[in-house]
DNA sequence: AATGCATAATCCGTGTAGCGGAACTATGTT
DNA sequence: AACATAGTTCCGCTACACGGATTATGCATT
């Protein structure tokens, strides 16, 4: 065998590595020997194209130490992509109302692959507070409120596919409980409403609502954190008809502002309606 | 003359093109031709990066159509990119009290070349809303409160040299009043507090205090914009105490946590407090 | 100071990976 | 049906990236 499959330019793909690499060193930044230890490729290499990352503003280099962080332009690019088809205006307003309204954390999900990738939060203002996601965390599909009302919201075909793919199994520390899971999908579906199908962190619980996108299916999920004690029954009803609201209404919005259609069946649309 | 300077990567620098081209082209996302518009490169060049680009999660060609997305995976990369040394996760507390105190909407920005870039914010419950800076949203230093307190707490010539680049001169329809600024530069170190130089939004203003690091130069810059209403007066003093307690308090939990010294000096340090 | 050990920067000959013009296909428009 | 526009594939040439070897730098240890 010559290559594997290798088709692509391959000095991206390793610029892709080095940025992971950096990436995944965190807050820390990383040195040109950390990111040859994690991507195995020669020094040379890397050495060659750290410089163009920094030329491109992709790594940032302070001062002239060797220590290489994720430049700030990314930043706006990140931003950028988790705006797509304006989402992240749109929900905005939804989750600043959620969170007055019940002084917890809540979250807008969207749905990476088999994970669910937070895109917002909006940290409400009860005295104890429970803030367990970032911007730009993954988890698993089904292992959250959220990710599971986003699994639950697919169509059932891609609920198989993605409950079967092998990265779906075990991310992280985090494992999906594969056997339970159809029973919780169904309970979504059934009520609306998804819950924590386990107890992440001690004393937090959650609630998650699917927003529904053209074609029927979750392009997003709004949730909720809170201390566990202020889950029970009479407030929980009240919490799941908000998040519904708010989902409904977002839905709605989505839906008219920035359709999953292409340019030409707008057009065609148009076209018919005159 | 052969090429001007050029070294680097070529793919990666084209890559980093085409990444950007995407981005300004916003949440609508972009399709190959307004690329190679856009950036004047081949379409062949542009049709096999873009094959590369999508392999790596760096963009997202949803269903097949043939327009192209900011990949989500660059939401984690972005996000981790304005956690630099943890500034995030420290500043985040901050912001929230200082939303709630307040009511009005809360930034925080870092200096990105002569740009200011505002890497969170938070909205507060004051029933007038003003939240004019998104994430990831660039301001010429100085054209802005929270600007123009990170412009102001820079060393001296480091401020020449910002204020002289050409860049800063003119960034989007904002201009620097190049002429002004040396005094409005000067009123901020005086007071411990920027005002904003210009009404951007009619109706709205703010004030910035700068957060300072090791050094003795601004890192960073915590900011307030609200309606011009509610800066008379007897409230401003109060803001701008609460605004410069919250920096302090900041400031010290960077220097204590994330030093700007080297491994080696801490481990000096350490050796030191033995 | 002197030595030793990492890590980072530079050099350079080799081979291939990336380049782009042109021709082709697909899709929507008049 | 003919046209227009956007995207894809082909292919030969050469510039460009590769990586082993070498040198330079910066910190710790003696």
């Amino acid at each position: 065998m010559k290559q594997e499959t290798a088709d692509g330019v391959r000095s991206v793909e390793r610029a892709a590595s080095i940025i992971q690499a950096v990436a995944d060193a965190g807050e820390a930044g990383a040195r040109l020997t950390d990111i040859a230890i994690k991507t195995g490729m020669s020094k040379t290499t890397i050495h060659r194209l750290l410089g163009t990352l920094v030329k491109v503003g992709w790594l940032d280099q302070e001062d002239k130490s060797s220590t290489f962080y994720l430049g700030l332009p990314l930043v706006a690019i990140g931003n950028t992509a988790s705006d797509r088809h304006g989402l992240l205006d749109l929900a905005a307003p939804h989750l600043k109302r959620l969170a007055e309204l019940t002084g917890d954390t809540v979250y807008l999900a969207v749905r990476m692959g088999s994970q669910a990738l937070c895109v917002d939060r909006v940290i409400g203002n009860f005295p104890i507070r429970t803030a367990t996601l970032r911007i730009g965390d993954r988890r698993p599909l089904g292992t959250c409120p959220g990710s599971l009302a986003l699994l639950a919201g697919q169509p059932q075909d891609l609920i198989e596919e993605l409950m079967l793919s092998a990265s779906h199994l075990q991310i992280g520390s985090l494992k999906v409980d594969t056997v339970g899971l159809p029973r919780l999908i169904a309970q979504s579906r059934a009520s609306g409403y998804s819950m924590s199908p386990e107890v992440l962190v001690p004393g937090a619980d959650g609630l998650g609502v699917p927003v529904m996108g053209a074609g029927g299916s979750a392009v997003a999920a709004l949730s909720l954190e809170t201390v566990d004690s202020r889950l029970s029954e009479p407030r929980r009803t009240q919490l799941v008809e908000w998040l519904q609201r708010e989902a409904a209404e977002l839905s709605e919005n989505l839906l008219r502002l920035s359709p999953g259609f292409s340019q030409r069946e707008v057009h065609r649309m148009l076209a018919d309606a005159i």
